[in-house]
DNA sequence: GGAAAGTATGTAAGCGCTTACATTTTTCGG
DNA sequence: CCGAAAAATGTAAGCGCTTACATACTTTCC
């Protein structure tokens, strides 16, 4: 049971609730007693060991053990500043690729000593918005953001607080934040160019909302790019938006051929939307690729299982994870504004992927 | 450029580095003097609002956006001695099923204004005491862990420190530790009671290590329950074990079946490894269910998608989530300990489970 | 109109830690 | 063996907030 009127003396506690578990809490302070030294050799002991002398740190640790001490957080972070705690806050979690990367930049902050406080904002602006200030009371040291995409007031909000802010899963050569991400529009042209390669002409295009996401947006862009560089008027496009799902790459698989029966290939603007988009050609008995080509865009683990296995852009999420961190610490450490980085994506060819059937006197 | 260099008064940062956004932060005393009232009145505006009369809160609202303040988390942690944060430590965030419980975790919690601090494990039990230790030390008001199995030096931690702890994705009657699971044994056992009746008697079982894994220990358990119930020798049981990944999967299958060749059921401890195993499959040559049947576990949402469609056990994750929050929650309020909770799984039968291959003379 | 009772606000003592500065102890060259 | 420099330790002032208790101000009711 849990003593919850608080009262001015923790002493107190025990004559409302004499459970023996809530025995005080070793502090700094009962450490020093008990090993007779100060505080402040107590605090160095456990954040500069080498400060102090050999004999006296023995004493101090054994104090510890005796103790069961462990440091209180908040007390640290309010007294010293700063907390080695890194915020991210990222689209869902259920989304794999995210938590691919973001189990990659947990690992190595770790490997650095730092903590991962993870925040969510299920693609909405104004709950992101809200989580990055919460992640900064909180006292996050750096932030690590998905794309570019916020409001002008957040970004002076971080700067006013001077804390170092990554952007990732993005690269746009335009921004000046900071960013280790990838260039969306540049890998979802040339994947657009291999297929109007192999003939493709009437295109559809699934993709999550573009309006507050640039990722999706400069995937579609890289769309109309190639198609544009081909001949083929951009607008020709046929755009379908859809929130995040198999189910929704389902339904807007059914939007898109109905409105536009001619198509041949759906770019989808990732491989979850690809995934529902292979279901519900298989529902509708379209063959794929041979009356249908879909593409997809991440290469999560699962697009080579699919059947067909599906053509996509494979991204490095790990690495990009692995990296973030990396450059993150560095900007904590120097301070310094550091040049974005665009990692190199490929195109994986597989099965979904297939010249457009033949126009048989339609 | 962040002042790093900490020196006594703050305002001596401004000598170092005089960049304007090293501005201090405004804290409550700035907001009080601003609003010409007291500290404390501001902490009750913001606190409990009603117990401040409208002129007052208004005039210190009005303050508090003009200097833009937010609190300060630590300072408020370590005075109020409770942070409305909840923690969780979970394998890793790359398996779905934990990403997808997590989720909706966090999204009740949110709901009822508290903070999720998610670290991961990796499945490694080291790891996970260490991860719960410093959860405990940032102050989490609560606890959510995944499975019972832990040294009971931390059980004994956690009690001593009264941190409200729920365990999840378990339930076993015979623990006391509260619980907001399912029963893995009897899960499994009731899928593999309905593969015995198709015929199956050469199984062999692909798991994750079942040594300090409750979960998996007990889905093998269920399969070994099943067995002897059905007459068969539990131990004929051919196990692997592997780690968790589509990789393993594949793996285990290929040395599963080089082991024990009659095999016509492999049944796997999750999804994941039942589609590194249907991939295994495929590529051996094998139909499956034809030549042999394979099952998973957690109905993650490629199940469905794979070919064949996977049979497996259907968990209800998300609720799972929702309702540990809860009652964690609950736990937190009421400070009493909440009878252990195990949901109803259910068998989605599907394409990848059938009657075993004829015995042809082999 | 005034005492009692209730409301609103203020005062100030911590919460558990870090760290600048002061003090004590050790080391070491001459 | 002495004194100065270096190393180890101690002292105490915060960090920004909450909250028990004190005080001031309103109501209420006889």
């Amino acid at each position: 049971m849990i003593c919850k009127e608080r009262t001015k003396r923790r002493t107190q506690c025990y004559l409302m609730d004499p459970t023996p578990q809530d025995k005080p809490v070793a502090t700094l302070a009962d450490v020093a007693r008990h090993a007779n030294v100060s505080t402040a050799t107590v605090s160095r002991c456990l954040n500069s060991p080498d400060q102090v002398v050999g004999r006296t740190r023995e004493r101090v640790m054994q104090a510890v053990r005796d103790l069961g001490y462990t440091p209180n957080f908040s007390a640290r972070a309010l007294a010293a500043k700063q907390t080695n705690t890194v915020g991210a806050v990222i689209p869902t979690m259920e989304n794999a690729v995210f938590a691919r990367g973001i189990q990659a930049f947990q690992e190595e902050l770790g490997r650095h000593g730092k903590t991962l406080l993870i925040a969510s904002s299920g693609y909405k602006e104004a709950l992101e918005e809200e989580q990055v200030r919460a992640l900064v009371a909180r006292g996050a040291d750096a932030l690590l953001l998905i794309g570019y995409h916020r409001s002008p007031g957040l970004y002076a909000f971080l700067r006013q607080r001077s804390v170092p802010t990554l952007v990732s899963w993005s690269y746009d050569a335009a921004q000046d934040q900071p960013a280790m991400g990838f260039d969306n529009k540049a890998a979802m042209a040339e994947l657009a160019r291999l297929a109007l390669r192999q003939g493709h002409r009437e295109i559809a295009c699934i993709s999550a909302p573009i309006t507050s996401n640039d990722r999706a947006r400069h995937r579609v862009e890289g769309i109309r790019l190639a198609m544009a560089e081909a001949g083929l008027d951009p607008f020709g496009l046929v755009l379908t938006e859809v929130p995040y799902g198999i189910d929704q790459g389902e339904v807007a698989f059914r939007t898109a051929l109905a409105a536009a029966p001619e198509t041949t290939l759906v770019m989808c603007g990732n491989d979850v939307l690809a995934l529902g988009a292979l279901r519900a050609a298989r529902e509708m008995g379209l063959r794929v690729p041979l009356d249908v080509s879909v593409t997809g865009f991440d290469d999560i683990e699962l697009a080579i299982l699919a059947e067909p296995a599906l053509t996509t852009v494979h991204v490095p999420h790990r690495e990009m994870g692995r990296r973030a961190a990396n450059t993150l610490i560095q900007m904590l450490n120097d301070g310094e504004t550091p040049a974005s980085v665009a990692l190199p994506t490929d195109i994986r060819v597989r099965q979904s992927l297939g010249p457009p059937r033949q126009k048989t006197g339609l």
